[in-house]
Order: structure tokens, then sequence, then C-alpha cells
DNA sequence: GTTTGGTTATGAATCGATTCAGACACTCTA
DNA sequence: TAGAGTGTCTGAATCGATTCATAACCAAAC
């Protein structure tokens, strides 16, 4: 019970040791500028007095530093954690955190998207990372008005800030061209949410990009009618689209999913319906996350490196912040991804007419 | 180019808006007490200024609210990440803050540990919960000498706060006495790192906790040599672990898994080796997290609300913060698990002597 | 015409630290 | 002995908001 009414402020810990403040504060702070008697007169007065240590928002009021990175992830933070891609992904950022010393603060997101850009303004951080959000989120023009040095992965592509993603397009194309070599003609497709906003510009870039890679490296075998949108990313949704997709007369003999969590609910509707794969029904993911290995069977897929996606946007935000650079927007990496081959893909059936 | 050199204070506002600080503030934080006409007029100020709003630093001082909870993980963050039962609780906690406004800071480990309690010393936050963390963990020593609320999470188990977990021990009891129900003599275990810290305790209470679970449910088929020890907690250093196991001479006919990453670990040994699961090797993991409905087979394993853990120790912490308790420490939930039957279980082999 | 009550605006005090210019004491050089 | 140089310590100014006691104003009531 010693110490249960009042905080206990630097400057009680002063007078207790018999010092000014300022010498309190540099025995916590930078102990080579006060004596060692000093030093050890005043850590003993915090002792007896209960001093939990300089109070963190007065001294970044102070230093003007938050000691935080801001991450705005996609959707509301729930789905965030069920895709195993976007923990990786986060893992590379806290990599790179490591050391720094900084925090790393989740914006949460919420059903009122109002209050969500609130929190974005309240965020006590040195800078933000903006983790594949859609075009109109309000969190993102919100984290742009704090004026505070910014990096972009993913999406949306065109913000005035550093970027970090991949060809999407191209990884895309890739992933059609392989089932197109394979022989298949009918191919569906399980896309990401592709809303307009108001003023009818599509307003998830990586759907798009995804989507138009898709139908290039389709060509003549693209087909408007057999995409399905999956909303959220989830294997529910996707379980569904495919469940209704191979209940067709004539169902498609290959799966392009945008995401592996994707193809993961393609997969668990193709075992509940008896259909084979990769004998009836080839699938490929997107994203090479770590249940893509896991799966059954294993999955093809794109690799993206989410793991060095996230580290590179910590060490660019971290470097703005470290040089007071608000600027040079323009800096852009384009990461390299790959068409991992694996299981779940093969020629279609002989007997498709 | 408009605003590119100050800062914009609050003061700079009024002034423009020729109103006073306080009217300025009031007019971001408490529009009913201002006229619409000043409000309007400092609004319009903000903009020709390029105003960022309030700095939240600064608010957070002198309201001695920091607006966000501080979440300390158990291994390395990086480790946080790919063990999707964490990401549940993850998801569990931000759901319980959507809404309140708050953030989640992430307290990053690192590998030297002085560091990192430095990190939990500066975060600015309203109280902390503690993830499963071990016993001698300096981060936890931080967050109790902060004096600020805190939640335990799983472990340690006898912190003088607020506790919410699970019956670990009669839990791995239950999965253990399935094995033996089913036949199994030759059982191994696979458990977390079970080190002892300098006055010799024990520093992983999850570990003891389900260790004397296996023990007591396995009765006179516990084995002290059959027991693995895995570390950290992912696939790799199971299915190594595994291998050893399968390759003796006498290989064990069940596995009893701390975890279902583990357990996914062993699953992948077994492939390896062409020893079938449940045919000749049993399975059991503990977490039932997304990954073990998606396993092949499915895996049998201990069933705990992840996410429910995740909601109510956000909900006690929002609440103690809220109504200043600092107190109440008392407080514990033990949530209730149940063993889930599913694949990777069956009698062991016939011809096993 | 004074009182009362309600709304709106003011500005100084405050939150709890960090920092910087200056004071002091002491040693070492020239 | 003056001057330079070091090492320590002090105390006031400062970071950028919020809040509270006070005042000003106006309308309604007496």
């Amino acid at each position: 019970m010693a110490n249960a009414k009042r905080r206990v402020r630097l400057r009680d810990v002063a007078e207790q040791a018999g010092v000014s403040v300022g010498s309190a504060s540099h025995a916590f702070g930078r102990p080579e500028l006060v004596s060692e008697a000093v030093r050890a007169r005043v850590l003993s007065a915090a002792a007896t007095l209960g001093y939990p240590g300089p109070d963190p928002s007065a001294r970044r009021l102070r230093t003007g530093r938050a000691g935080a990175l801001g991450l705005i992830v996609s959707e509301r933070l729930r789905y965030q954690f069920t895709d195993p891609a976007s923990s990786v992904f986060l893992g590379g950022v806290a990599q790179a955190l490591e050391g720094a010393g900084l925090g790393l603060l989740l914006v949460p997101d919420s059903r009122r998207r109002d209050e969500t850009a609130v929190a974005v303004r309240n965020a006590a951080v040195d800078g933000f990372i903006v983790y594949s959000a859609v075009r109109n989120d309000p969190r993102v023009a919100a984290a742009l008005a704090r004026g505070l040095p910014i990096v972009t992965v993913d999406q949306p592509r065109d913000l005035p800030t550093r970027f970090v993603g991949i060809d999407d397009r191209a990884a895309a194309r890739d992933a059609a061209r392989h089932l197109r070599a394979l022989g298949h003609t009918r191919i569906a497709v399980l896309a990401f949410v592709n809303a307009l906003d108001r003023e009818g510009k599509l307003i998830v870039d990586l759907s798009v990009e995804r989507l138009a890679g898709y139908r290039e490296g389709l060509g003549p075998a693209w087909d408007e009618a057999a995409v399905r949108t999956c909303r959220p990313n989830a294997t529910e949704p996707a379980r569904r689209a495919t469940h209704e997709l191979l209940g067709a007369t004539r169902p498609p003999t290959a799966v392009l999913a945008m995401s592996d969590v994707l193809a993961l609910g393609a997969l668990q509707a193709a075992a509940e319906l008896g259909v084979s794969v990769p004998g009836h029904l080839s699938v490929v993911g997107f994203d090479d996350s770590p249940a893509a290995a896991l799966a059954t069977p294993q999955l093809t897929t794109i690799s993206q490196p989410h793991e060095e996606k996230g580290r590179l946007a910590a060490e660019w935000l971290l470097h703005a912040i470290e040089h007071r650079e608000d600027d040079d927007p323009a800096r852009r990496a384009i990461l390299p991804t790959e068409l991992v081959l694996r299981a779940s893909t093969a020629p279609p059936p002989r007997d498709v007419t």
C-alpha cells in the first residue's frame, strides 16, 4: 500500500533525492551526464517512492517522437489474422522493428468507418504502413492528412507515398498460363470483392490487376461468367462459390483463386463433393502462405515474399523517420513473384467435352 | 508546398481564426461547447493552414489516457504470427477493441532481453495484456513495475493480476486418456521447452501443467524417455523430433503434441517416412487452431476458445482502465476445453508387441 | 431596472517530462 | 595568476494540447 494514492512524478523523485529535476531526468535518460553518486541517489529515491519511470506520454511530447509505427490493415482486424499470409507480413514488420525499440500500433478497423478514421487521427505514431487498403478507405485519407511518413504496401497503387508491392498482373498471368499450358479450357476464377466507388472507379486495385492478369493469361479461355466474388477473404465464401461452380451442368476443370485462403476453400468444397484434385479439378492459389504447403494436396500457387515486404516497408519507414524525410515518395519496390508448382494442378480429365 | 516548414499548432489555428486557443480546442474536441460560427471559422482556418488535428501525444499527456493497450507476446514476435492459434487470440482482442477507439500496441520481443524490457517501459499504453509469457520474462517484470492494469493470459499462472486461461492439466489428461482408451501403450510426447531458471523453478507453466496432465492420463504408459522438447513452437522442430522417434527400434504408436503446430510437424514427418496416420501412428494436437481442421488427416485435438480468451482479456482490461481499478487482481477465468475427435487417432496396429 | 439563468468565449494553469544556457568548482597550463 | 578546459549541477523554458474558473453577453422574468 506504499504508493497507492497519487502518481509519482519525476519532480517528487528529485525532491526526495535532493537534486534538481534536471539531474533526476539525466539519471534516467543519460546517465553519462551525472555523477555516479547522484545517479545512485536518484535511483534509490525512485525505488522508495515506487516511481514507475519517466512517463512515456510526457517524454514523447517533449521529444517529438512517438516511438511507434502505425499499421493500417485491410479488412477488419479480425480477418487480418485468419489469413496466414498477412501474419507473415506482420512478422516481417516486427523483425525490422526488433532492436529499433519501436512499438507497432495496430489500427483496428471497425464497422463504422468514421470511428475508424478517428483512431488513425489519434494514433501516437511516427509514421504509417498502409497494408493493402481499398481505394476509398477513410483511414488512408486520415493517415495522409497527418503529414507523417507513409509506406503503402500492395494497394492502393497510386498513393503519393513510398510503395512496396509486386507485379500482380504478371503474377496472375503466370498462374493462368500454367493452366492453359496444361490444357484447361473451362476455368473459373475466385476473386476478391470488386466493388465500385461513387465515381465508378474500382476500389480494389489488387483485384483489378489480378483479374486483368488472369484475362491476359487465359486468352480465349477467359469467361466472365465464371468469375465469382468471395467476401470476405476466407475459406467459407470460397467453399460456397466452388460448390455452386461444381454443381453447374458444365463445371470448370480448374480454378484460379486470388489467395491461398480462397484456394483452400475450393479444395474443401471439392473434397466434400468427391471431386478429386488435381484429377478432376485443378486449383491455383495466390500468396504461398504457410498453409499452402500444408494443404492436401499441396497447393500450386504464386509465391510472393511477404516477410520481405514487411521488412522492407518497415525499414523504409524507419529510415524516413530517422532522416525526417517527408518527401521522396517516388521510391517504389516491385518484388519478384514465382509460380510454385505443387500437387494441386494437372491436365484436365480426358472425358471433358 | 503550403505547410512544408514548421508544424502547425492549435495556437496558430486559433490565431488565424481569431479565437482563443480554448475555443479552438473545443471546436475539435467538444463541438457542443462552441457556437456553430466559431466552429466553422476554426475548421476553415485549420484547413487553410494544413493543421493535421490535435497532436495525440499532447492530448494524452493532458488527459492522462494513452489510448492504447499493450500486448506482450510470448516468443519473439516472429513466431507469434506463425502459430495460427495466437492469431485467433489476437483477433479476439481486436474484436473487443473495435468501437472502443483504442489501439493495440504490440511490444516486440528481441534477442537482447533488456532492450525488450525498455520497450515495455516506453510503451504509451493504458494497460497490458501478458500473453503466455515465461516466468522470468523481464518484460513482465517491467509491465508490473508500470503499475498499470494487467491481464495475464495462459501463463504465468500466479501473477498478482487478473487471469484468463484454461485448465491445461485437465485438458492434457483428456487427450492422454483418449489414447489410452484406444489401446495405445507406447506414447511419445512433443513438449514445449521445459527450461529451469536460476533458482531451479520451472519457467514455462503451460508446459509443466500439460506434462503433468499427460502423465496423469497416461498412468502406467507414461514414459519419461519418450518426451521430446521442441523449440521454438513450429513445425520444423516437431518434424525432426518425430523423425527421431519413429526411427527408434520400438517406435511409439501415438504422439501427444502440446500444440497443433507441433502436431502438424509430426504429421509431416510421418508422411515423409510413409507411416500412415492414424493407421500406424495416432496424433493428438492441442489448441484446435484453424490449421487443425485443414490438416490431412484432420487433427484430433484439444479445443480451447482462443478468440474468447482474447475478447475476455481485452474486456477486463478495458473495464479496469475505465473504472481506474488497479486492484481486484483476484479475478480469474478458467475457460472450458474440449477434446475434438477427428481423423488423426485410431487404435494402434494389431501387430504391435 | 434589476435579477436570474443560460449560453458562449477567454486565457492562465496544468499534464510530466527534456534540454539548454549558465553557474560553479576544480584541475591543468602557460 | 590568469585563462582554458572539464565535469557536474541547476532551474527555467518548452513541447501542444485540455480544462476550469471567470467574464461577457443577451433574453426572459420579476
